[in-house]
DNA sequence: AGGCTGACATCGC
DNA sequence: CGCGATGCCAGCC
């Protein structure tokens, strides 16, 4: 379905991004707040909306995480739905990436869900501000 | 220029 | 209690 189209915009991404950077915007402050996710922590799409002033815009951050493929800064794994699933595994290099790189966190997975999420949550609302 | 889509979230029936 | 419909923003066709 969209598979294709998301490598098209990660081949794009990867002209777009390392050379110029662009004018982020919604995007760029997504990638402050992934980045300031700590080892071993994990957030959600929502908490992130939320922090960034657009609660309803989660869409959007999934959007942004897309595109942070490209940046190697970018945590894209500590970031997952309010359900605290890996929704996003399927879009890394290989399914099992992400639940690779959170096990290294020291961040148990089973059956593609965060177990003890709201433990291991960390809201940048609450943590930044 | 208009419409569709997308790694979500929430309300409604 | 479960599934469907809607909102949001940005980028692509």
């Amino acid at each position: 379905m969209a598979a294709k189209k998301t490598k098209e915009i990660k081949e794009k991404l990867k002209q777009v991004l390392p050379s110029g950077t662009r004018d982020a915007s919604f995007f760029e402050q997504v990638y402050d707040v992934v980045r300031l996710i700590p080892k071993g922590r994990v957030s959600s799409y929502g908490a992130i909306a939320f922090f960034l002033g657009t609660k309803m815009s989660a869409r959007m951050v999934g959007w942004a995480m897309n595109a942070a493929h490209g940046m190697k800064d970018v945590p894209a794994h500590r970031v997952v739905n309010r359900n605290g699933m890996l929704s996003g595994k399927m879009h890394f290099a290989t399914p099992t990436r992400m639940e690779e790189l959170l096990k290294k966190e020291k961040i148990k997975v089973e059956n593609d869900q965060i177990v003890d999420f709201e433990k291991k949550f960390w809201d940048p609302a609450k943590e930044l501000y």
